[in-house]
DNA sequence: ATTTTTGTCGATAATTGATTAAAGGATTTA
DNA sequence: TAAATCCTTTAATCAATTATCGACAAAAAT
């Protein structure tokens, strides 16, 4: 069985190169070349290109979505403001550990295609669904709808900027620890954030 | 001359299925039957599709950050905090005004090509600069260099973040005047999130 | 031990895409 | 009106990419 490697090595120089120049942008001559095997072997292992890229986001996915439903489990009885930071903490994680795929995948999100449809349908609803769910029972009842939404947004934002702004700060990222660093003051720049917007809330409560 | 209305038609055309395809997902053929034109016209106004991309991009960012200078320009003298609120007005008024551009370009800009180091220095060094000069003085110096970094960052991200999360909120973006009431609401909630930050930057100095 | 399955390679077919050359209209300028 | 310039079309070329085929070796199963 050495498949496994293999399949493996044309996965990392595919979400390497995806990463760099885009899906379009690379080509399956480029991908093999860089994981040293033969062209055709991509065709043999995935079907094709588009089949090499499922393969890769699906995967990505399937693990992220386990994940966050693993934070929520463990946490269940937590206070719905513990649970979201926890919940932050495990998306911006997940994320930084795999940041050359999720920012290719941020990226080609933004196109207009079947696959990313169907990604959306799959993958994003649901993870939108648990983020969107502890956020309303976080923030509250207390501010408009209206506001709410446009404050979503923003967490949302929050939680994908590293990966689009990539330039503004990759150079921060260098070193051993670098990563797990960036996870911790990211995290808690976000959680800054929730703590200030759930007490303006909390506030018209009270009056 | 009917030159400019061909041009500006490619242009558009070129424009609306960069947006939604991506530049290597689209073919010059693609652009040129869309906007019912002959395939060479794009070779023969711009040199070629890389050049028609150019045209267009170089074209946004030059009137974008006319933009920026004009709005800064018109408040000086003012607090800083009222400058950089109009600033943010400004600039999500332009990439509303754009909005397929903008997307198409944010995406493109996470990308690894020669093209975007050049846009980066010659329209992106600028910008931020603008950007980086008023919010430190908005936010004065009692917070940490790290923490400045962190807050401007996400500040930057607020400002893309509509133009990549597309799809969560573009059926609210519908009828006449709906860009203009986004924009509206949407420059008020980054609004407040500065005021918020410079009233926390306050009061540490204040004790 | 031999048959079958699995993995790998080189070559190539088939498709698609970008660019150019040449020439005919149209429009402006002299 | 003639010349010059600009716009547009047709057709062809050039380049690159993906997918597939057939041969061949290694490993596994019988």
């Amino acid at each position: 069985m050495k498949n496994n490697v293999t399949k493996q090595k044309v996965v990392d120089a595919a979400s390497s190169l995806f990463f760099q120049k885009g899906f379009h942008g690379t080509s399956v001559r480029d991908i093999a070349d860089r994981a040293s095997v033969n062209v055709s072997l991509i065709s043999y292992y995935f079907k094709g290109k588009q089949g090499l890229l499922e393969y890769a986001v699906t995967n990505y996915y399937e693990a992220y979505l386990e994940k966050i439903e693993e934070s929520l489990e463990k946490t269940e009885g937590d206070s719905a403001i513990c649970r979201l930071n926890e919940l932050i903490f495990t998306i911006i994680h997940y994320k930084q550990m795999h940041h050359q795929l999720t920012c290719f995948i941020q990226r080609e999100l933004s196109l207009d295609s079947v696959f990313v449809r169907e990604m959306t349908v799959t993958y994003l609803a649901k993870e939108n669904y648990y983020l969107k769910e502890l956020f309303q029972e976080t923030i509250g009842g207390s501010i408009g709808q209206d506001e709410k939404r446009y404050l979503f947004m923003q967490l949302k934002g929050m939680l994908i900027t590293p990966y689009i702004l990539l330039s503004d700060w990759k150079d921060q990222i260098v070193g051993e620890y670098a990563h797990e660093q960036f996870v911790k003051k990211y995290t808690k720049s976000i959680q800054k954030w929730i703590e200030f917007n759930t007490n303006i809330s909390m506030e018209r409560k009270n009056k």
